[in-house]
Formats: C-alpha cells, structure tokens, sequence
DNA sequence: GTAATGTGCAACCTATTCGTTGCATAATAG
DNA sequence: CTATTATGCAACGAATAGGTTGCACATTAC
C-alpha cells in the first residue's frame, strides 16, 4: 500500500484488533484458533485480523508444526503500551 | 460509535486527512474552501474529512457569517506532534 | 492407515468509506 | 435588488472492510 503509517493507523481503527494485541500482550503467543475462544467470531475472521495486523507490522508468526504462533513485534509491543497511555489519556479528559 | 479510540485511529488513517490536520497545524486555521486548493478532490469531499476530524475530536469550527473556519483541537495539535514523531520513528527504522 | 486437529484459500454478503454530482440556502458585494 | 461566494445536504457509485460458510490440505494422534 506504501502507506505504512496509514496501515498502522487503519490496524488499530478496529477494537477487535485491539483485543487481539492486549491478548498477545498479556499470553506472549497464540494461535489463530486460541483467539477464537477469546472473541466472538470465527476462526478465519480471527486470521483475518491478524493477517491485517501482520501487514501493519505490529505482529508476526511462526509456523510449528500443524500450528502458526502469533507474538507481538516490537513495534507491536510500543504500540500495546501507547494505546494504554492514549485510554488513561482520554479518561483522564473525559467530561 | 462510542469507541473514541477508534474514531481517532480510524481518523488518522487516511493520509488526505494527516495531511488536513498538517495544513492546519502550519497555517492554524482554514475553510473547507481553501483546503480544497491543496488536495486533488472536490470541496464536499474536504468538507466530509473534516467532518470525521471533528467527530474524532481532533478539529472544531466556528462559522462566522458566511465561512466555516477550522482549525487543531488540543488533542489534535497533539496528535500533529505524535505523528512527525512515528513518521521519523519510521525513517530510522526502515532498513 | 485412519481419524482428528489446525490452517489456508476462495466465494459470497452486507455495511461502510471515499469520492462524485446536483441542488438549495445563507451571507456578502455591487 | 441581483449576482457572487461559501456552505450544507442528499443521492449515487465503486471499492474496501468485516464477517460468514464451505472445502481442501498438512500435521499429529491412535
């Protein structure tokens, strides 16, 4: 698309997404199929957004064996702590 | 939508409204009129991007007589910030 | 070898997004 | 008053997003 920030941005615009990075956050790794006990949608929509996530940057997979892992990049990991500062940010302004 | 995070990110995404937000950031503020001399599309489309900029929060009007003057809110002033800082964050890291 | 599990791919549907055109209205200029 | 300028609103169209189902294939378990 050559509009990496655009990607990012569009990544995280959708709040299952989100979920899908605070999970990974906080379980180091996960499969699509795992994510999909946590979410509630099929496994591909789960594949899809992590294929989005993927494209953005902010995650990547290993396939082992008959399972494809899924961890947070680095730029996935700075991306899970500035959307925690962003929510507290906007509570704190809430009125 | 009640999903403000999401109406920011989703906001950002579009490069014809980053780049919106950097006009405004130079010039502090404009018309949907005058905006529409710096990018390739009609007045009305302009006027939809800054509608989303202002339901994202990142952009107020005030109509006074016959023109509508847009300019930064603080979120979105920060978020001027923040992005010149992701955009150099990205040049450094790209390999 | 056969069954079960985990993936990936493709077609499809609906809603939203990004842009357009056309027109009606408000405010200023002459 | 009339013409011009700046907006706003609505309908429309093509493309993209977010989800579904169905099926084929790869890997492991028994």
């Amino acid at each position: 698309m050559s509009d990496p920030l655009g990607q990012v941005f569009g990544a995280l615009a959708d709040p299952s997404r989100r979920q899908v990075i605070g999970y990974l956050s906080a379980r180091g790794t996960a499969t699509a199929t795992e994510l999909t006990g946590e979410l509630p949608m099929t496994r591909q929509a789960v594949a899809k957004h992590l294929a989005t996530l993927a494209d953005a940057g902010l995650v990547e997979s290993e396939r082992r064996g008959r399972e494809t892992r899924f961890r947070l990049t680095d730029a996935g990991a700075e991306w899970d702590d500035r959307l925690d500062a962003l929510r507290s940010h906007l509570t704190r302004h809430r009125r």
